[in-house]
Parts: structure tokens; C-alpha cells; sequence
DNA sequence: GAGATAATTAGATAACTATCTAAATACTAA
DNA sequence: TTAGTATTTAGATAGTTATCTAATTATCTC
């Protein structure tokens, strides 16, 4: 679970999840809401891969990222579980 | 709401706040739980309370540490929108 | 297959974070 | 008011992270 509070500690990275909630989307329509580079992207994706918090999929000439929604029920059960007494 | 987050992101600091979820501690008393020094667990503890995740009382000559249980509803919301859909 | 587009990986660097020791501050108690 | 305990702050350093440019890999289209 450290990857994931990790990953979500980087306000960017956490963009690119709430962009993802509305539909999936490839590297570059991600990438024309942040002003770095395609390599920075690629590390941000990278990260919100390795605490599985995102899935890819290639279609074609592009990989789409999607939220992986069957892990959140236990980011948030590991979250709530911080707080709650 | 960032630099909850940016709290959140390291284990001790997590460890910290389970332990403030039992009882308020002082720091000699929190201490105790860690292999760092005094002055790490200081910055430690300063980050959580930037974060408003802590509120702090001395009583005498110890400095007690507690949950500030008033914004966890908050970060949970926080929390919650970004994987909601 | 060659050229174009999409995405990742390699290698470098600057900024940030965690940690330490030592010094400073705040309070207690004798 | 001095000695002791609790905590924070200052200053330094090593490790990590975000970022860049350049090179590489994968796929598409002609």
C-alpha cells in the first residue's frame, strides 16, 4: 500500500486519475494537459502503474490508461482505516 | 489539500497517526516506536501538523500530540472524489 | 520496407526529503 | 537560579524524485 499513497502524493499524478474518472484516454490526449514532457508523462504513468492503480491497453498505434476500479474499494478501506477510531 | 498527501506519503508518518488513534502522545512517548532520532521524528511530527492532521497541547513539560479528528471528514471527501466516478 | 506517429527507456541533473549531530529553547524541580 | 528533561531548530549530507534531451521500441500507413 506504500505505492499508492506514494503515487497519489503528486498533484499531477492525481490530475491525471481525475481525468481518467470521466473516460479512458491515451498517452497524448493525457499529455495535452500538462505542460512537461512526454518522458515526465511516461514516469507519472509509470508510477500510477506499479501501485496499480491504473491499467493499459493497447488499441492500435496508442495505449490507453484506465482506472483500475477493482483496487479502489481497498485504497480507500486502507485510507478510511488510518482515520477512523 | 496537498500537503496532506505529501503527510500521508511516508510510512512513518502513517505510523504516527495509528498510534494517535489509541491515545494522545507525547513525543518522548511517540518515540519510543521509532529508531530515528529526536529531531527526525520533529520534522516528522511538523509535517503532519502543516498538513492539519495534528493538533498539538503541552501539558507541563511534554508537548501531547493528538488526531485533529475535525479535517478527516475532509480528506476523506478529498480522498473519495478522486476515485469516484 | 520506409517514413511517421506513439510511447517508453537511458542517462543526466536539479530539487526535494529524510536523516544526522549539535545547538537552542522551554519548562520542571530542587 | 541551576541542573535536568523535553522538544525544536540549524546546518550538513545522502538518498529519492521530477524533470529534461536523446535514443529506442512498437505500430500504422503508404
Amino acid at each position: 500500500m506504500d505505492s499508492v499513497f506514494k503515487a497519489l502524493s503528486d498533484p499531477h499524478r492525481r490530475k491525471i486519475l481525475t481525468l481518467l474518472k470521466k473516460r479512458d484516454l491515451s498517452v497524448t490526449e493525457i499529455q495535452k494537459h500538462f505542460p512537461f514532457t512526454g518522458a515526465t508523462l511516461s514516469h507519472h504513468l509509470d508510477t500510477l502503474k506499479r501501485a496499480n492503480l491504473v491499467i493499459t491497453e493497447r488499441r492500435g498505434q496508442f495505449i490507453f490508461y484506465s482506472l483500475n476500479t477493482s483496487v479502489f474499494e481497498d485504497v480507500l478501506q486502507s485510507f478510511y482505516s488510518l482515520f477512523s477510531r
